[in-house]
DNA sequence: TGACCGCACTCAAGCGCTTCAGTGGGAGGC
DNA sequence: GCCTCCCACTGAAGCGCTTGAGTGCGGTCA
């Protein structure tokens, strides 16, 4: 058990004051290149390190940014986005020496609740908040508390108050969505099925609207969203229910991978062939969609640079960079085997 | 944008000094029953949360503990393994108000770096450590910087050095893999191929050695086991290697969820049956075990209940209990499709 | 009635760092 | 040769909290 060298400890050993040091270290002005390059040696000498409880408290910031994580346990653990997500955040955030204080909770109330809390406690410097929703208290909260933040997936329906220090990420859901549609339509499909995730999130919302908008564009007329709770339990019911109806549908979108999978055994057990009967599409690629027999379709999207991305911008922030709303890159379509012709259809000209 | 309430604040609204406040506040003795009561009230007022960094360096810890994953990025995002862990831990820490501090490292050298400059930095006062390896600096490094501490999936072979506040959460890989071979061993299984995880992880080496050892107590001489990195690419990898070779084996177990469905993608590609040419057993149960066809069997654990016990034996270390080891439910056999009867053989008494 | 005690509370120092207001001395200007 | 200015550095306060050493006061006991 070793004790924590401190500041004091180096200025004594490089027989300077405490503030001497502390501009050296800091690159400050104020000190001659001998003193500064003597400082640093002995500081690393001695392996010290800031203790960022200090920093905080002589008003540096608690050099961590959060993250909240608001999923009932149930649907949790199964989806490669949220690891994927963090790993590139880390990146991000690494190279500045920025902590991620990470916690995962019920709901949106305990997740309003958690920012509170670590904006009273001093913990962060800066939020990730993901999942926006369609009546989402955060903004507000965000506001009133100052906290920087980067929404991902924004925009909501909920606007964020002017001058407050919050972007947001968009994912062009509705791009990706016409991409999809693009590829259906091209292979004759003319009844489409999408198996949305949570109703309350604002990119279910979008995506169901630009599926509508994209399907009109097209004079589809025959498509519908079912919510669900992204869970494989809910995917597989909901494509037992489609499959069942009176006309079912050629092809079956997916808002996540698991349920894709999910939709797919489905098929199989009831002895529907993919695709030779159903058309199988899957939102956000994974180690899953490759796997599975046929292999799955799906967009793809580099998730950790999404991570990096907005992890990069909020510690832009920070710095006292303005707040913007900017763009991901746009998923693009991986065709695989899980899509193919309608049957009984001549493929539309592409 | 606020600014945070302090106890000065209390203490000007209450009407006393700071210190009847923080003995207020913390339950200590030296204040009057109606005093403390109006401070409480006072407190609850304004919002006042205690400032963590103060807290810390007036040496009340940092009221955070750390958790790194050192898997190199490609690895990571497909198990639930982490996720739901990590879900478990948040459970147990969210009690006591303990933060996590997450953060994803390339490999163990990395992780010590992160274990050391979060100790300088005075942020942690606690540490999960995950994956414990063969011959692991991480508990040497424990002892050095005296940092409390549980070891989940430990023992390794390098053990703890006495009197550090350091424990070990065992998971009994040896009683599963038992299950395993018991399970495969009574369907007529004679050539059983162990696909496992990373060569430098101890839980590798601990269920290599036990499936020797199961398997020779009952005669079975055709085992093998090989490692891999635990991603799909070389579990189809391996799977494809050991389908080709002369005598192909009729069983295989695979460390993780990933690997196993990816086997399953590859044994059908080939034309091999599941079960009827091949079993299939998967360590680790996930959603993923669920939806493939056939479903896998798979060695069902309670993930998030064992993240659940290492963060709640890890806040008794911080309270001052002495370091033990304990031990993990033992996981249990899910019998699903994609094990049968080995073609050819008569089935042993069970 | 005075010595003593314990209770309820205040004071001030200190945790490790930043920062602002000095301070001393050497260089430069006239 | 003296005044000024700037550079390199020091001193001390302060961030919000804990804590051990006081302080004053009402009550008990001889």
């Amino acid at each position: 058990m070793r004790r924590r060298p401190t500041m004091k400890d180096i200025a004594r050993r490089a027989g300077v004051s405490e503030s001497a040091v502390s501009f050296a270290l800091n690159d400050r002005p104020g000190v001659s290149a001998a003193t500064r390059a003597r400082v640093r040696r002995v500081a690393d000498q001695l392996g010290w390190q800031p203790s960022t409880a200090a920093r905080a408290l002589s008003g540096e910031g608690a050099a961590t940014v959060g993250l909240v994580l608001a999923r009932p346990a149930r649907t949790l653990g199964v989806e490669s986005f949220f690891l994927q997500l963090v790993s590139g955040v880390q990146e991000a955030l690494a190279a500045r020496r920025l902590g991620l204080l990470f916690q995962v909770v019920e709901d949106v109330d305990a997740e309003c609740a958690v920012h509170r809390r670590w904006w009273a406690e001093h913990r962060v410097d800066g939020l990730l908040v993901v999942d926006p929703r369609e009546d989402d208290p955060r903004p507000a909260l965000l506001a009133e508390l100052g906290l920087p933040a980067v929404i991902i997936g924004a925009p909501g329906a909920r606007p964020v108050p002017a001058g407050t220090p919050v972007s947001r990420l968009w994912a062009d859901d509705a791009g990706a969505m016409a991409s999809v549609v693009d590829h259906l339509h091209g292979l004759g499909h003319r009844r489409v099925v999408h198996i949305a995730g949570l109703p309350g999130l604002a990119h279910t919302r979008r995506r169901i609207d630009s599926l509508r908008t994209e399907a009109g564009r097209r004079h589809l007329t025959d498509v519908t969203s079912l919510p669900t709770d992204y869970s494989d339990a809910q995917g597989a019911e909901a494509t037992r229910r489609v499959l069942a109806s009176a006309r079912p549908p050629t092809a079956i979108v997916y808002d996540n991978d698991v349920m894709a999978v999910a939709g797919l055994a489905v098929a199989a057990e009831r002895g529907v062939s993919v695709p030779g009967d159903l058309s199988i599409v899957a939102w956000d690629d994974s180690v899953l969609c490759r796997t599975t027999h046929p292999p799955l379709t799906a967009l793809t999207r580099d998730t950790a640079a999404f991570g990096r991305q907005a992890a990069t911008h909020l510690t832009a922030l920070l710095d006292g960079a303005p707040a913007t709303d900017l763009r991901a890159a746009l998923p693009r379509l991986t065709p695989r085997a899980s899509t193919g012709p309608a049957r009984g259809a001549t493929p539309a000209a592409r």
